[in-house]
DNA sequence: TTGAAAGCGCTAACAT
DNA sequence: ATGTTAGCGCTTTCAA
């Protein structure tokens, strides 16, 4: 052995009796190297048990850095998911994928400063940093590419990987229509979020293609917190007339409209049927368990990172142009819905 | 501008009018510099806006790569948190933090294979990668020094942070003793992980030392998941002689006793109580938010770090030998316990 | 206290 | 199809 040392690309070269510079082909399966040639080089590589040096490598100008930026207000579980989707994908591709933490409350000049003195060739941003517009703005000059995922409103120009939120909350809303409900409230998220406004306006939608009218009364603000989510119930199960079902922005504030309805002694499902989005670990483990929309967060991720791979060129280079992935939702059924209280007794 | 480029250590040596040496040990703050000639490196850098280049250093054989190892079976709430704790510590201390996944399928000959071409020095291994002993022995055979988060048996010579699983459950156990209970239902965790049996443990010390007699049929087997705690809850709640109090070994089993409670018309926690162990998301999100034990997981992370540093030595130097790191645990109180029935009765 | 030289392990750009 | 020559940006000797 080596005196203990991991064998270098140099070490193969010698046992294979070829240029270093082939063993660099080989390894990168790049060029043409004749396959007798090959075959010795790989039997070295192989018998040396050779990895290449991810830093030399780095160092020498062939990988290339990104980050996933993310704000602490992002839960550790949509952080975990965000770093299983997006890792392989990267690790493939020879990224190095990095973690940064991202403040609002930080200026964005300091921020780009970090960007840029961390080498980094391209940012994957999730909510809500992709709404955050001056770093956007900022990205651009710089000429960093950048990814938004599920962002609230579609830059032109920047890829962007989503879900079709509005045909989502369409879906869910015609779903509980088909139970036969008609009254239906809708509990927003912050305002400032524009995937609320499209999920508001897919539930609006669907329900005046229904030809049902919507109290504005049924429509009441949240901010995605369980909190606000508690709050908003109340005022909805304060009503004169009780809706027979909630679908709330986010399955938080959906765990909360349960909480309430627990707390009054109205039944979940039976009287009142409760709709949520996002499917987090929390929708299967309330009681009722939550009927909800699924994002598929960690493909979403995946996605994120190949379609920053096709923004990222040469130094200088133009942007690939705008580039959209579109990934699929699901709804997620449970135990949370059903049929309405009065279709119970006609039936 | 050095032509779009980032400036080097050379440029920040030209403009202070030094060596790159200088300028190198002025930002490391290492070695002797007169004051002078750090102050003149210190106003170059900052000017040039320097920032040193990780990759390189890392290369030139200054920084070192640590590992977070990860098995699948890891919910990305935990492993977010686990990356949340580990990262400004890695950072701190000039260490390089990358996250591998590590199936207990493949042999371990491959996984370590794979750790060593990582040129990895250092893992952290949360659980339940911590009790794979096969494992544990490969590491230590080839020195590579690793530190194990929340164990279930503390390997000698070995770095560990953990809380004293038996002493918050002896905590918890008495806080519901205190409460009035008399009758404590049990749900125990996977048998294969000795934390379950540790806090069973605690459990167990704390009943007998108050004189309660505790009946095998309050000690049920679940195995962590939500499922196994349905049906731990239903063989319980089946009893003859019900418990006033359920202490599930986890948050997800405890969620799971409040659904069967639900189901059976059995009110939490007037009829009966339930805690669990871990503050997951899921404890403040359901009704009635849970009363549990919470585990400082990303402070158990950023210890690990810590202690992982310390076990990083010279390439072949001795183990640093031993050390713990015992973290505070704190008993969340929430709604999903109360007095018992009869106490009521009784005030 | 400071500097000069020699790489770390690899790849890009040019030969051949 | 394969080899040669230069570095990438930093740190580590060793000298001054």
């Amino acid at each position: 052995m080596n005196g203990g040392k991991l064998p270098t690309i140099r070490d193969v070269a010698a046992r294979a009796g070829v240029s270093v510079m082939t063993v660099s082909r080989v390894a990168n399966k790049q060029s043409w190297v004749s396959p007798a040639t090959r075959a010795k080089v790989e039997k070295a590589i192989a018998e040396l048990n050779y990895a290449p040096n991810a830093t030399a490598r780095a160092l020498a100008g062939g990988d290339r850095r990104v980050a996933l930026l993310y704000r602490s207000s992002t839960t550790s579980a949509y952080l975990g998911e965000l770093l299983l989707g997006g890792m392989d994908e990267a690790a493939r591709r020879h990224f190095h994928l990095v973690v940064e933490q991202c403040e609002s409350g930080v200026p964005v000049e300091e921020v780009m400063a970090r960007i840029v003195q961390a080498r980094l060739s391209g940012v994957v941003m999730p909510p809500p940093l992709c709404d955050w517009d001056e770093l956007i703005e900022a990205l651009a000059r710089q000429g960093v590419p950048a990814v938004m995922m599920a962002p609230d409103r579609v830059h032109t120009g920047l890829p962007v990987v989503a879900i079709d939120d509005g045909q989502a909350a369409s879906d869910m809303t015609r779903h509980l229509i088909e139970l036969g409900h008609r009254r239906i409230a809708f509990i927003r998220g912050n305002p400032r979020h524009r995937s609320s406004d499209r999920r508001l306006e897919g539930y609006r939608r669907t329900m005046a293609a229904q030809g049902l009218e919507v109290s504005e009364d049924y429509i009441v603000e949240g901010d995605f917190s369980y909190r606000s989510g508690l709050e908003a119930a109340e005022r909805l199960l304060d009503l004169a007339v009780l809706p027979t079902a909630i679908f709330a922005c986010n399955d938080d504030m959906a765990a909360a409209a349960i909480t309430i309805a627990h707390q009054r002694q109205i039944s979940v499902p039976a009287e009142l049927s409760v709709c949520g989005f996002d499917d987090t670990p929390l929708a299967g483990a309330i009681w009722p368990a939550l009927t909800t929309v699924r994002q598929p967060i960690r493909d979403m991720s995946r996605a994120a990172m190949t379609l920053l791979a096709g923004a990222i060129r040469g130094p200088g280079g133009e942007s690939e142009g705008q580039a959209l992935a579109r990934l699929d939702y699901q709804i997620i059924r449970r135990q949370s819905d059903a049929v309405p209280p009065l279709h119970q007794e006609r039936g």
